[in-house]
DNA sequence: GTACTTATTTTGTCCTAGACAAAATAACCA
DNA sequence: TGGTTATTTTGTCTAGGACAAAATAAGTAC
């Protein structure tokens, strides 16, 4: 007896609304779940795994219409396509990095929060953000993109790796320079890890860092900001993030801020995000210390 | 010209669904927004602040059909009445803690941090969870039910009390005893304060601990499970958590997962939960251990 | 009066099916 | 090839009906 999930449980496993499904069932005949007594809809393994895989194409820009026809094999060769180029630098420092993933696809936890210690240590915490986490971070979001990766090896290396962050930052001297920045992320956008490099980036550079952890309501963001007065708040979005959501949500915020403070939202959503008024866009790591100079020259003069 | 905000707004900023949304108007005639040209809902700041408060006396066990009568001082006036007993301990132990409180309240993290860090120097980690983070998360929990602290201070003190909390656990030795403990929390549960006390405590008795931090499909929690050859999980729910859901999302959980592998649920939320056969519950932090130490005695003789 | 069982109310979640706007694409023209 | 305009695609909103599980009230036995 196979186990069935009903509406809700494929929501939560897939991403996928409850409307979603609804929708495709009515428009694409796909999924079309069996029903119990009274009519409602329960998914079989099979589908929801499909559902998943195609939920992952999604977010690579995929649309659904086009992912309907195709079978099981098909969308898993689809998946595999590399849409990004690979991380920059030599081969040797590209074959370290995968070293450290395959840690972690063995399991091997303790070995690989060792390894990235020390890295730390040797590289510093600058250098190892820029060499060590940032391009891992992308290697691991390639691979997942491309099906190499379970989910919780991701939520693995991602847990194992904020650690290592916060410890690093809590290791920094406390700030005292302008500006102050809020760092958090909206409700439904659950990672933290970019927004963990930005804060250690910023206190490297002697900015003041209020971190509020992740998935803050809008209105107890705006709250934030005037409590601390904070100069910035800083947001970011990743790829599962709904990107049509993203222009929206950050107007919103926008329109209860005062000019004066500024709005920087980076990750890997913006990029496919529409803009809006008034907020900076900071697509790469490497934008942001450009981005505080440039604050610092505009109002520290 | 005041901002509004539409139902998937709405939503986010208060954690009541859409559906629980237009029920309510249907049913109570409470909220009932204004409509734009296109007849869907904008809800005023003042709907949305009722409408938290409500979810807010909600999450402690009062029922909407007895809140939609009452004017707002009156769910204020409900919200300040204590639900739960004190913090256990001294009078001048609840003081210091307070006074911890007071430095969240105050904005001055770095000064929260340093005197966090103290006390972990001074009473060791085992006495810190229980004599400090325990009781004092306890104590945000109240302050929060009653009104008293704003959402972004309890996003404060939650990432900056994790940040010491791991900090402390990646400090002790690698363990190598059984069983093996994978945690993690549901999707829809960001939580994950109390699922670090656990860690810690475990950790502290040999246990190997894998973290997957929070919100893990519960497909990727079995997958997870196996790939790691863990012989318990510990999942957490905190009082936002739908309770309703919890029973059921057990129960899937414990399906898909071999009758030889221990479920452990904890939290705030479990206590109100209808009951999921299979399945431990752990009402209390000081349940912890003697659970791991009965399953030491079942397992290992 | 207390403990237990049984009705009733309350409440959240699911259902169908229609509508529309914004994003993405195709078609068009310069 | 680049930019503008139509068309298609897609997600999210809407209304109102239905039902089951949880919570409460009512009834019954001790």
């Amino acid at each position: 007896m196979e186990p069935t999930l009903n509406i809700a449980a494929v929501e939560r496993d897939t991403g996928l609304s409850k409307d979603v499904l609804r929708m495709w069932e009515r428009r694409y005949s796909f999924p079309v779940p069996r029903r119990d007594d009274n009519g409602e809809r329960l998914y079989s393994l099979d589908q929801v795994e499909r559902l998943r895989l195609m939920k992952r194409l999604m977010d690579l820009g995929h649309r659904p219409g086009k992912l309907m026809g195709l079978s099981m094999p098909e969308l898993e060769a689809l998946s595999a396509i590399r849409h990004r180029p690979a991380v920059a630098g030599g081969e040797q420092a590209r074959q370290e990095l995968k070293m450290l993933i395959d840690l972690i696809r063995q399991q091997a936890s303790n070995d690989f929060s060792q390894a990235m210690h020390q890295r730390l240590a040797r590289q510093g915490l600058q250098h190892f953000i820029e060499d060590t986490i940032a391009p891992l971070t992308t290697l691991i979001g390639e691979a997942w993109e491309s099906g190499e990766l379970e989910v919780y090896e991701e939520h693995l290396y991602t847990e194992l790796t904020k650690r290592i962050m916060r410890q690093a930052i809590s290791a920094l001297p406390p700030c005292t320079q302008q500006p102050r920045v809020l760092l958090t992320t909206v409700p439904d956008e659950p990672h933290l890890l970019g927004l963990l490099m930005v804060e250690a980036l910023l206190t490297l550079e002697g900015v003041q860092c209020i971190p509020l952890g992740s998935q803050t309501p809008l209105t107890d963001i705006v709250r934030a900001v005037q409590a601390h007065r904070a100069e910035v708040v800083a947001l970011s979005f990743s790829m599962a993030f709904p990107h049509r959501q993203i222009a929206p949500t950050l107007s919103q915020i926008r329109q209860q801020l005062p000019e004066s403070i500024d709005i920087w939202a980076g990750g890997s959503g913006v990029t496919r995000a529409s803009a809006a008024t008034g907020v900076k866009y900071l697509s790469e790591l490497s934008d942001v210390v450009p981005t505080l100079k440039q604050w610092r020259q505009h109002h520290l003069s």
